[in-house]
RNA sequence: GGGCUGGUAGUUCAGCGGUAGUAAUGCUCGCUUCGCAAGCGAGAGGUCGCGGGUUCAAAUCCCGCCCAGUCCA
């Protein structure tokens, strides 16, 4: 069953699914729409169609008295919802750390949405709530700017709750307030309301919703989620769930009845920016103009059809009307873009050319580009966020805190932008210098389009090419549809342990054991073994496992696999079931691991707090000899900053802090700490972990830690490389290891200074002086060769044999000189005299090298390329090259006298 | 995450199995010129991104990695 079989099933009874008590009590009647056949419920009589076929009347008169800008608008939602019983709920960040499946926060709902194994479950942390969540979108970024409507991010008004709790409604209870937010809230008529029958359907569970709509403009969307299950195999929820989500940017428009919504949702910025490129606001005209387009969007299809059709309507020349729109649509695109970007930045994002990062870095690229096109290149991205964060922080205050890291990243991604164009003209510019030579080719512009984002469009532009070859898009599209993704693998489990209770975890009720009792409960393929409880650490969170011995047995790796913890020894034939047995943990290794997990945590916050607040730990590893920490950063690291990460991080460890770790409720703890506690990743459970460095770090982490920063004793970073973009891989040492390298160290710089001749004090000086020398050694043989090659050549001539074909040939093995020598000497030595044939074996590593020069006149009878060839091939290797000068080798030592004979052969 | 392109003199690049390039530009020196712009001549400048492999021989071919760029999701 799809969607459109559940929506006819849930309209067939419309009592049961659809008809709340404002709906009688009002008098609202049940409609059919004449055009598509959805239900609806209104209180005009005369309504025939449903508000999808309907334009946008608002625009220009607005149904409302009250005129509300965006933080306004959000102001009075606040009001009505908190006045009605709602918990107010600061909004979450839009990069969603909570989920692994969503880069990026789509929907207020989304904000209580867990995933645990593969079923979402919903958290509210109050009931019931509304939040102001802001949202990021860029499934419609081509619509942005242009529509009136489109945003890559808006604020979707969440009013949610569990039904089924304490203070909990459902659907008479939500849709009560959603009117009233609408009439007593917003100041809109009853018979302005349409409410239209539809269905959501989500991650494992689904319900029946009714959309509001005012004026053609759907407000907002109230979500009756009732069953969880498949579409085929559902039941009802024990918790159901009410998810109202609606479009704080489309309350502010009903109410001010703009030409677009742009116009009442950016505060001040899209006046400003108006100002500062001198933009006329021909106000009649763009009313006529964006009412038009954003009423009819759906049903002309592309904005580009939409505009010819609208021109047509207005009775204005179509290249005037886009004229006059351009600069409009302009700073609408770049006002929504830059605003996206101040709120992905602020909570931590980065523009990269991976995952949802790829997504920023089109849409500042986007506003970049947009901006130079129009010349207006002294605007900067950075000071256009500014003034959004001034006038959002009324309603978002921790804007503000970010001030100076949106700024910093947008004007780093700019100057980034302005190099890649830099490039870009000049491959145009030599494109064009050349273009006479060759026609570019469907492929060429493909190439060019992939590698170097040039754009034929662009190529256009520049004249570099006459027009756009019609197969180019079709060509790309089948270049993107070919290539597909490859499944990840997974571990495959280990079977038989179906029956077996969750292991006692005693790394976790005391760290500190490393000796323990315990009773075997299953063996399995002879080397799998399940104990009762256990202090080994399973392989998990980055953190290498524990080794050790079960009664002599040999631990080699330690997994969990749900509750149960495995562990591998090499022979288990003496751990028979149900026996009791002693083991013991490796607890050098341990405490080593643990030492590096701990000092991950502490480098972690030392780097963020050194970096900026877009640090975030993207994955981490720590073992026995060293620690691994990869954090979200937009450069390569320099020395001093890896000095003063360092610095922090043993600052930290001196002071000596408490490292307290306790278990909290989720939603607690996320309240509590925020979610930077999923620096690791998501929780996958209920309960988390909460490791609190003090004043310090704070984490869910599962690993185990040091109870103060003391025990880590000293932290040192040994390597810091750019592993990908957006990403810095930290590589460090510490406790013990760290003294181990600090050593290691210490040895290698004595060898070092040793095999100089030098101390260690001054060893770079007298390494710097070998190089030095080393260096006029090599220019001193070569400018000696030069002089040597003409008077060895000249004696090469003198004692080279006379043969009987008139021909000279002077052949050698040479133990001693290299190959450069004899190609200088023998070039000079053809050059003195013209009929000699020059050849020289020369031994080099493990085998033999053929040079040979043939002089002007000896080229008439013979040619270098084949003797080389053939002496080559007597040394059995081979050889080749032209007449003048042949080379070649082979491997056969014991075959140099041969070679020789058959060179003088050759050379007859 | 996937694809593509590139990495050779300070810079921009050519070479794409056989001695690193009469390359452009910049640099140094000299000459021409009242001076400038410019011209002429000479010279210096290279671990051909790194590591493996194939080969007698790799900047060149193959594999892996790194760096840069770029497009797509």
């Amino acid at each position: 069953m799809g969607k459109k079989e559940l929506a006819a099933l849930f309209s067939s009874n419309p009592d049961r699914y659809y008809k709340v008590q404002l709906f009688d009590k009002m008098g609202f009647a049940r409609r059919k729409c004449g055009r598509c056949e959805k239900f609806f419920w209104t209180l005009d009589g005369d309504r025939q169609f449903c508000p999808d076929h309907e334009n946008y009347s608002f625009i220009g008169r607005p149904p409302t008295k009250k005129k509300l800008d965006y933080v306004g608008a959000w102001k009075e939602t606040e009001k009505f919802f908190h006045g009605n019983g709602h918990s107010v709920i600061g909004r979450y960040p839009v990069v969603c750390r909570w989920r692994d499946d969503l880069y990026f926060t789509i929907a207020s709902i989304v904000d209580f949405q867990r995933v645990v194994g593969n079923k979402v479950v919903f958290e509210l942390p109050a009931n019931p709530l509304v939040v102001p969540q802001m949202c990021l979108r860029f499934n419609d970024i081509e619509n942005v700017g242009l529509s009136g409507r489109h945003y890559t991010s808006f604020c979707m008004v969440g009013q949610a709750c569990n039904a089924d709790a304490e203070g909990g409604y459902w659907k008479d209870g939500c849709i009560d307030l959603d009117y009233g937010m609408l009439t007593e809230g917003l100041g809109i008529s009853p018979e302005e309301i349409t409410f239209v029958e539809d269905v959501w359907m989500g991650a494992g569970a689904f319900g029946c919703s009714l959309e509001f709509f005012v004026r053609g403009l759907e407000l907002g969307n109230a979500v009756f989620t009732e069953f969880e299950g498949t579409e085929d195999d559902y039941r009802v929820m024990p918790n159901k769930i009410i998810d109202m989500g609606a479009g704080l940017e489309r309350f502010s428009w009903i109410t001010m009845g703009t030409p677009t919504s742009y116009d009442c949702c950016f505060g001040p910025v899209i006046d400003k920016m108006l100002q500062a490129t001198g933009t006329d606001r021909n106000q009649d005209i763009l009313s006529r103009y964006f009412g038009a387009v954003s009423s009819k969007l759906e049903q002309a299809g592309t904005i580009r059809e939409l505009k010819s059709l609208v021109a047509k309507e207005m009775r204005i020349d179509e290249d005037k009307l886009a004229k006059m729109v351009a600069p409009h649509e302009a700073i609408y695109t770049v006002a929504d873009h830059v605003r996206t970007l101040a709120f992905a930045i602020s909570d931590g994002a980065l523009p990269s050319n991976v995952g949802g990062g790829y997504n920023l870095r089109v849409i500042l690229r986007r506003a970049l580009s947009i901006l130079e096109r129009l010349d207006w290149s002294g605007i900067r991205v950075a000071d256009i966020a500014d003034m959004h964060i001034d006038y959002l922080s009324q309603m978002y205050p921790e804007l503000a805190d970010h001030r100076e890291n949106v700024r910093t990243i947008l004007d780093l991604e700019a100057s980034r932008y302005v190099g890649s164009r830099e490039r870009m003209n000049l491959t145009a510019g030599s494109l064009k210098a050349r273009k006479k030579q060759t026609e570019l080719t469907v492929e060429d512009l493909i190439r060019l389009y992939e590698s170097d984002g040039i754009t034929p469009d662009y190529l256009l532009e520049q004249g570099v090419i006459q027009a756009v070859p019609s197969s180019f898009y079709t060509k790309l599209a089948d270049l993107h549809s070919a290539s597909k993704a490859a499944g990840g693998q997974t571990n495959k489990p280990i079977h038989g342990l179906d029956d077996i209770p969750p292991t006692e975890l005693l790394y976790y009720s005391d760290e500190s054991i490393r000796e323990f009792e315990a009773t075997v409960l299953a063996v399995v393929e002879n080397k799998f073994v399940v104990l009762d409880r256990t202090a080994f650490y399973p392989r998990g969170g980055g953190q290498e496992p524990d080794t050790g011995e079960i009664d002599g047995a040999k631990v080699a790796e330690v997994v969990k696999q749900a509750d149960i913890v495995i562990h591998r020894v090499d022979d288990a034939s003496g751990l028979a079931n149900g026996r009791k047995i002693r083991a013991q943990v490796n607890g050098r290794r341990r405490d080593l691991v643990t030492k590096h997990h701990t000092a991950t945590h502490v480098i972690n916050s030392s780097s963020r707090n050194t970096l900026g607040s877009w640090v975030w730990q993207n994955s981490a590893f720590k073992e026995e000899s060293y620690g691994r920490l990869d954090i979200t950063h937009h450069s390569a690291l320099s020395k001093e900053e890896v000095q003063k990460i360092e610095h922090r991080a043993n600052s930290v460890i001196r002071s000596n802090r408490p490292v307290v770790i306790k278990t909290y409720d989720r939603g607690e703890a996320e309240k509590k700490f925020t979610f930077r506690i999923y620096q690791g990743g998501v929780a996958p459970s209920n309960n988390v972990r909460i490791v609190n460095i003090d004043d310090w770090d704070v984490e869910a982490c599962g690993g185990t830690h040091v109870r103060n920063t003391g025990e880590i004793g000293l932290v040192k970073i040994i390597k810091s490389e750019r592993i990908q973009d957006g990403v810095v891989r930290l590589e460090f040492v510490a406790g013990e290891a760290a003294v181990n390298y600090v050593q290691q160290q210490e040895n290698q710089l004595a060898s070092i200074a040793q095999s100089l001749g030098s101390s260690r004090e001054k060893v770079l000086e007298s390494f710097d002086r070998a190089m030095d020398e080393s260096e006029a050694a090599k220019k001193k043989v070569k400018s000696m060769l030069r002089v040597v090659a003409e008077s060895m050549g000249k004696s090469a001539g003198a004692q080279a044999k006379k043969l009987a074909s008139g021909l000279r040939l002077y052949s050698t093995y040479d133990e001693e000189l290299d190959d450069d020598y004899h190609i200088a000497v023998g070039e000079k030595a053809i050059e003195i005299e013209p009929a000699l044939v020059y050849i020289a074996l020369i031994s080099k590593g493990q085998g033999i090298r053929v040079i040979v020069f043939a002089g002007e006149q000896a080229r008439k009878k013979v040619k270098a390329g084949a003797i080389a060839k053939q002496v080559s091939g007597a040394l059995g290797g081979s050889g080749g090259g032209d007449d003048r000068f042949g080379q070649g080798g082979g491997k056969s030592k014991d075959r140099i006298k041969e070679a020789l004979l058959l060179a003088e052969e050759a050379a007859r």
